[in-house]
DNA sequence: GGGTAATCGAGACGGTACGTCTTGTCTTAGG
DNA sequence: CCTAAGACAAGACGTACCGTCTCGATTACCC
């Protein structure tokens, strides 16, 4: 399994540790493509091999820099109402895909991705997967519960939720903003679509004669 | 308006193809990230100056390619089904992000907007603008024509149909295909909620002792 | 015939000379080992590529660095005592392998040449093969004059001449003097040996009856 | 004397020849250059830190190599014809300097010395005052005896002799070969001048009347 | 229809960063 | 304490591109 990594118990902590505080710091100073490998070891007092050494790209490095700031958290709700739980949590990220701190930085390892599949796969393992399956455990709870439509794929209903917000992250437009989390629950919960005999409104069900 | 531009009596058409096919040739072969201005310039038999005055970046270059190509259209269709217009046009846009040449050269695209401003406004007015407008457009007939709820933002709409693509197509997991479109519009249209009192089934309205 | 070389006619002498003169002064502060192509570029406010475009190697910058500072001469005298012409230019080549601003890089570059066969010929045919040519040409005049035996090529009766003084100034040992002129050229002239029935002595030929 | 010398008892001889074969194989495959202190302890399956607690350089270790090697010998023919006993010694060395082996070798430690003094004083130690003292020891007697002229430095004959074959050795130019040893002992021997009255050939000294 | 000004291909230029290599020191674990 | 192993800080290597610049040599418009 671990046959190829390097005998952690030689790596020094000390240079670790400096690699990654110097990445992030880098990465504030002077945003994410203006970050290099050669500045990160020159700011962290470490050879450029140690780097090389452990992580195999920019992105790797910096991403575990993120990862052990421990910036986001895949701890979700878990209270009776799913959509108060999906509110929070979704209010949560779109907090984050603002903070003018961690969203360049962000926005860049998914540019990073596009051309690096090794590391694509690495910030799936280490910061997508774990969120989506939270959010779809929850959300497979609240089919079981009779609060969601139980055909509906719960990974791809994360994928629904989580995309607006994404799709405004990443592409030039409309800025990201909490509204857009009620909108997203309001249509994902009720719908938008206006079928004959049918009225769907958000909290408030069709009165019947 | 044209103040600052070249006066575009002076550009050589030869070159301007040329540049615009080695681009295009080269995205294709080495990939986005693989694909240099210097390389675009030995293709094309040009002057990387000739680029340069003529183009602000890479990614301009290959965006120029792209709408040459002419490979997309911003086209929706205008029946009097929405759900159905939607349909055909988001599922062309699954099978343009699924093309193996066309994707990687927009991913490249998008990941180079992160850290070039310009480069995304550029993509924003060139290539998204449009297509979002018509969209919206299409959606604001829906609404008036009562086929969907009238306090729904159509510009936020867009986004939340289109999201879940572009989540699939920037972010590494699940591969994009084209049931995500009916699982979209099944959400968005008919809502994955089940609120106490309604039943909301996709084309098959709750029946009532 | 330079069908490979670069147009020179785009080639920067500011960048040139700036080049020559860092190569030099840094061979003086830090010795030809101390020396780096890169200390070079960034002393003559150069890029590096600049260097290696026209370069192969560390090793010929320094060398026409010295030849450009013009440090050697090829010139002979050309009076009618080849020894006496002899003594001159050796005893000047003396003196400069014992300057101690040329000497270590002079032994630098010939170290250099041990392990790289294309400086090696660059020494040899910038350096080297005029100054053993003109005193090649010094030495057939003498034979041509009676001063020399005839049958001594003239080429190896260099290499005996200045062999000794190499010897001293690459082999660890004793200092390099003039005295070793003065020496080699009784040697070289009258010979050391004392074969029965012949007196040889330097400036006192065996008187006969 | 050793006081600064590990104690050599701690030593592991294992490794020290495994050491030494190594360099000299490294040497052979890949040149003086191209070995390396780490391709050395990596080919002797020993720390780095075991070659550098007994070797100050990598020239060091190759002259140990060398030394061990047993492949020179400061032995000297003496028998009562001094120029038979140089030409015997003189061939020996120029067949050396031509063993495409031992060669390279030598030049590189020769090369590595121009900028190491400390491997200078060594190579001068261990190889070349030992065998300078044994030739100046024959040439000694050989003034003794009458067969060489007794006022010439016999120290600086050395250097007159064997000049020429490190002038070949180290100067790009012509190749080494036998034919010169020959040349360099007529001329030492005989002298190269033509004095006025004076007839001097070799092996055919002046008939007297 | 000749002058002139901008564009063209070409590629040298000063730079920056890359990823690799080697150096000599330091650290760990085993004997 | 020596050993094998190899991580470490340092820094040069030679390469690749960047975006700017300087060349002549075409254009192609304007007078």
């Amino acid at each position: 399994m671990t046959d190829r990594a390097p005998d952690p118990a030689r790596r020094s902590e000390r240079s670790r540790r400096a690699i990654l505080e110097a990445a992030l710091a880098l990465c504030r100073e002077r945003g994410y493509d203006g970050t290099t490998i050669e500045a990160i070891a020159a700011g962290a007092g470490v050879g450029k091999q140690t780097i090389y050494r452990w992580w195999p790209s920019k992105g790797a490095v910096i991403m575990d820099a993120l990862n052990e700031a421990g910036v986001t958290s895949a701890a979700f709700g878990d209270t009776d109402d799913v959509r108060a739980d999906l509110r929070k949590q979704m209010t949560s990220v779109v907090r984050l895909m603002n903070d003018s701190q961690f969203a360049p930085i962000y926005r860049g390892i998914i540019a990073a991705t596009q051309s690096d599949p090794e590391l694509a796969q690495v910030l799936r393992e280490r910061l997508i997967a774990p969120r989506v399956a939270a959010c779809a455990a929850r959300l497979r709870r609240a089919q079981q519960e009779g609060q969601l439509r139980p055909e509906v794929n719960p990974e791809t209903l994360v994928e629904v939720l989580y995309g607006p917000l994404y799709y405004r992250l990443l592409l030039p437009g409309r800025r990201l903003d909490r509204a857009l989390v009620d909108t997203v629950l309001d249509v994902v919960f009720a719908g938008a679509g206006l079928a004959p005999g049918v009225t769907v409104t958000a909290g408030a069900p069709a009165a019947r004669p």
